[in-house]
RNA sequence: GGGGGUGUAGCUCAGUUUGGUUAGAGCGCCGGCCUGUCACGCCGGAGGCCGCGAGUUCGAGUCUCGUCACUCCCGCCA
């Protein structure tokens, strides 16, 4: 017999009644009925109940196991009586009688319970993450990462893309986030920079003459941590392919998203195509570019409603001539609301920076109502519900500023309503892609053109449209792929060709010798016959998140760092030996310790 | 870097609003009883720098200030 295990815990039916067996796993539960003694034992596979009786010489040493020890049981596999059986585990109609009781690790009392019970705070979470892994949530979330890392391989080499590893330790890139730094040993005083994605190698390969790459990629980044953002480090199904449009990029992913999701949870899930919503459509209608498509709600721009003939409300028509816009968000079937729902509204848009939330609600007989209704005659106001699509028993939302701010604020406004009213569609996931983001923006503070995205997408129209347009007008082949108002992704068709990209970076103030210093490796390498191409990076976590439904990113990996980006399991960072610093030609130069009073 | 929330037994939390005897509950732990439980049950017990430090007060878990930790958000994340 196997020293360990004959079957797992998750195995034993009626089929395997009256076999002698050998069981491994955790003390899950342990009952103790004084002559009867039951534990449940546990392996990745599920739970067996195994029973002892008190004229077992093997029980006092049964009694004294604590849970969470690993043991090894052998005994009969017996038939549960009908009235025993135990329809909640998948073993249930058996157990096992124990013969033999090794106990391979005894543990000590718990810092945390495993079975059952509510999980501890974070910190004692991630500082026992062994123990916490054990618990049945967290088993099912690696458990469905995995399954979903393993499909989306599938996916992916069943459609022609191949799995490539690209370096870690590699160069650090001026654009981007901060990046973590790696010292060398042999060249003194020089740094290595872990890839913040690898951008640059995918770009690479297809200039190698590969054609359809993909990776499985981690990604390092030296920022601020949030909920769904790991600090450090994070998964991005990372691909790229040559001799591309956008649309065929956008065939190649949406099959494969959409048959992830699918495949995984019971919701409803956006067939493709997906909608393509333009950036600037996007930031009028949704106020974002991740806009949630489960929510209904739709911003209207009702800026020419307010400088009708007879409107007296002069705060936004003043406002109007020094270029703001007004943009509305209906509430729908909200017009008999207390006059408590609109002021407590009116506080959070205060909260937010905006002077406040102007409304209007419309009776049953349609009529306007609200603090500003006198304000707007009635041609202005049925103007208003046409175009905002509201009518009798809802009322409508007014923000009124410089279009970014209007944009973004009402998008808020948006989301906030949304939630309020409860009118996010359940159980779905709508996903859709943002396109056309502009190629540059002006830096309202410096006045300075930038690049609004990624400086390596390919403008639309390329070098003639770049050379003749309003750097503000120009879009870029750069999209993004949305889920339930989460980016998944961003994307684009590369800028494959040096002039261009050259043209492209003195628009946005980089000189030709700093483009060549900087990005010297890609140019060079798009010197030499490069195909067109393009790609996208949607993140690994993320998807899980969703599919697994959890508000935390956390809660899908293995061992996360926490919010300060520290691993308290292992506890780094850490300090390292006087040596290896020499080695690294190192000397710290640390910040001043704060001062005790 | 900034703002919010939280911090009380090994764990999850009540108690803080309105300062006032010995700071409670559930789970866990230890001891006892229990032959069909599966969140076993019953009886008993141990376990507290109320995050830490100052201050106000006759008296602070409770009020004030500071500080630390965790978390959420803003900045940041091409």
């Amino acid at each position: 017999m196997h020293p360990y295990r004959t079957h797992t815990c998750g195995e034993l039916r009626r089929d395997h009644i009256g076999q002698n067996v050998r069981l491994s796993g955790w003390v899950h539960r342990k009952r103790d009925h004084g002559n009867l003694l039951f534990i449940d034992l546990r392996d990745q596979y599920g739970i067996t109940q195994c029973v002892i009786e008190t004229d077992s010489p093997k029980f006092h040493e049964v009694e004294e196991i604590r849970p969470e020890s690993v043991v090894t049981v052998t005994g009969e596999t017996v038939a549960r009586s009908d009235d025993t059986v135990n329809l909640k585990l998948s073993t249930g109609q058996v157990e096992v009688t124990i013969k033999s009781f090794t106990v391979e690790s005894m543990a000590e009392t718990l810092p945390m319970q495993v079975a059952g019970g509510q999980p501890p705070g974070e910190d004692i979470r991630l500082r026992y993450r062994f123990l916490d892994l054990r618990r049945e949530q967290m088993q099912k979330n690696i458990k469905l990462r995995g399954a979903i890392i393993t499909s989306i391989r599938k996916r992916m080499t069943d459609q022609g893309f191949m799995e490539f590893q690209t370096p870690i330790l590699t160069s650090s890139s001026p654009e981007g986030a901060r990046d973590y730094l790696v010292p060398s040993r042999l060249h003194p005083g020089q740094f290595y920079a872990l890839p913040q994605a690898p951008q640059q190698f995918k770009q690479l390969i297809m200039v190698s003459g590969f054609d359809r790459y993909f990776q499985i990629a981690p990604c390092f980044r030296d920022e601020d941590a949030r909920a769904d953002r790991s600090p450090g480090e994070f998964y991005q199904l990372d691909m790229e392919m040559a001799f591309v449009t956008q649309e065929d990029v956008f065939g190649a992913i949406e099959p494969v998203l959409h048959g992830v999701f699918e495949e995984f949870t019971e919701w409803k899930v956006t067939s493709p195509p997906f909608p393509r919503i333009p950036f600037r459509e996007a930031m009028l209608r949704y106020g974002t570019d991740k806009p949630d498509l489960r929510n209904p709600l739709i911003i209207t721009d009702l800026t020419e409603c307010f400088t009708m003939e007879g409107v007296t409300f002069n705060a936004f028509r003043k406002a109007i001539t020094s270029g703001a816009v007004v943009r509305a968000i209906p509430g729908p079937a909200t017009a008999k609301r207390p006059r408590s729902f609109f002021d407590k509204l009116n506080d959070w848009a205060r909260d937010e920076g905006a002077p406040g939330l102007g409304y209007i609600t419309f009776d049953e007989a349609g009529i306007g109502k609200g603090p500003i209704a006198k304000y707007i005659p009635e041609a202005a106001q049925n103007r208003i519900k046409e175009l905002a699509g509201v009518g009798s028993g809802d009322s409508i939302f007014f923000v009124c500023d410089q279009p970014n701010n209007a944009s973004v604020f009402s998008g808020l406004v948006r989301t906030r309503l949304g939630a309020e009213l409860d009118l996010l569609e359940k159980n779905s996931y709508r996903l859709c892609w943002t396109v056309d983001f502009p190629m540059y923006e002006r830096n309202e503070e410096t006045g300075r053109i930038e690049f609004s995205h990624n400086p390596f997408s390919m403008p639309q129209g390329g070098l003639q449209k770049l050379e003749t347009s309003d750097p503000t007008d120009l879009l870029a082949y750069q999209y993004d792929i949305i889920c339930n108002g989460v980016e998944l992704s961003s994307g684009a068709i590369r800028n494959h060709r040096a002039d261009v990209m050259l043209k492209a970076f003195s628009i946005a103030g980089y000189s030709a010798d700093t483009v060549e210093e900087k990005f010297g490796g890609m140019l060079r390498a798009f010197r030499f016959g490069a195909p067109p191409h393009g790609g996208l990076a949607p993140g690994i976590d993320r998807i899980v998140m969703l599919i697994a439904n959890e508000p935390n990113i956390r809660e899908i990996t293995l061992f996360p760092m926490n919010q300060q980006a520290q691993d308290l399991m292992m506890e780094a960072p850490n300090t390292v030996g006087a040596q290896q610093l020499k080695d690294l030609h190192l000397r710290l130069a640390l910040p001043p310790k704060p001062k005790e009073s």
